[in-house]
DNA sequence: GAAAGATTGTTGTTGACGACAACAATTGCC
DNA sequence: GGCAATTGTTGTCGTCAACAACAATCTTTC
């Protein structure tokens, strides 16, 4: 059903396309059609904007999506370990070891040796994460705020209970 | 506002941050607090299941996503230029060279020197890609049903509303 | 009508990111 | 004590967005 609007023209396609008949200079009219009602499309189109005001938004301290979503998770839970973080959202542990050496490079998360279990490490902000992190806040939520102004404060609201289940 | 679950503990973090005090080796209720009620998260989380799935659904034609988006954009209007079909979905001129690659040895897509503008290729469907494509389009109802069992058909037209603006 | 500038497709590089496989150190199971 | 599983780490591969450079071709401008 998502076909219907070209359900005509696909008889015979090829009629109109033989030449030149229609090469359309303007980009701005052109039809999607089909894709429109599809709800991975929206979502895609819609998570990279806002992936981009975030990263705009938060230019000025340097920190993407990825690393807010590690330093908050470690900021309300310190002492997990990076399989905990991991897991927790979703990335795997090998890319987590490259994001935790940029953010302890930047002193903001200390790996501390877990005396329970040699293996792993107590992650923890240090006094500065935690201070970057509050700021770091602040301007998430600006960035919120940019949502709110894009799609509507009600619609954003909807948006995030229809999520819910996706943590 | 998002930050409001954190006020509290934000104060004196550091006194639970000092040792061990909370290893939890339970990595599934870890609380993430201020992640929730980010739009962008969620958004992400979303994204990346309804990619996979449609990749899965898609999985016995072997067609990702970005190509079924191409082969709709193509279908629906013929002799379109690569230019135009980009700045319509949003990729680069660049990107979309390798994606026409793989479909025109596919022999999905045939790229057609334009007589009006010998710069641009005129981009239509084979008719091999005109039958390939009405199968594409059922298994991405599919995926759309899937879409609606696990959200809800409401949620899921709700959502569509919501992020029609990012067309 | 020719020179200057813009556009189209192409190639290549870079960096973020997910998926996977291998490995050493350590733990837990039996 | 020995064997399987787990944790952090390293490395590779493939996808994808963002840029920069380039040749061919159009468009504008004088």
């Amino acid at each position: 059903m998502t076909a219907t609007a070209r359900a005509d023209s696909r008889q015979s396609p090829r009629k109109r396309a033989g030449n030149g008949a229609a090469p359309r200079d303007v980009a701005d009219d052109v039809g999607l059609d089909a894709l429109v009602g599809h709800a991975g499309y929206a979502v895609r189109r819609f998570q990279i904007w806002i992936f981009q005001d975030f990263i705009k938004t938060l230019g000025e301290v340097d920190i993407r999506p990825t690393q807010y979503s590690v330093l908050t998770v470690i900021g309300a839970n310190p002492g997990l370990s990076q399989m905990a973080v991991a897991k927790r959202l979703g990335i795997e542990r090998a890319r987590l070891v490259h994001l935790l050496d940029s953010l302890e490079k930047r002193k903001l998360v200390k790996r501390i040796k877990s005396k329970e279990d040699r293996r792993s490490h107590a992650l923890h902000l240090t006094a500065q994460g935690e201070t970057a992190l509050t700021k770091f806040k602040r301007l998430a939520a600006e960035h919120e705020r940019h949502v709110e102004a894009k799609i509507g404060k009600e619609n954003r609201a909807h948006l995030l209970r229809i999520l819910s289940g996706f943590t």
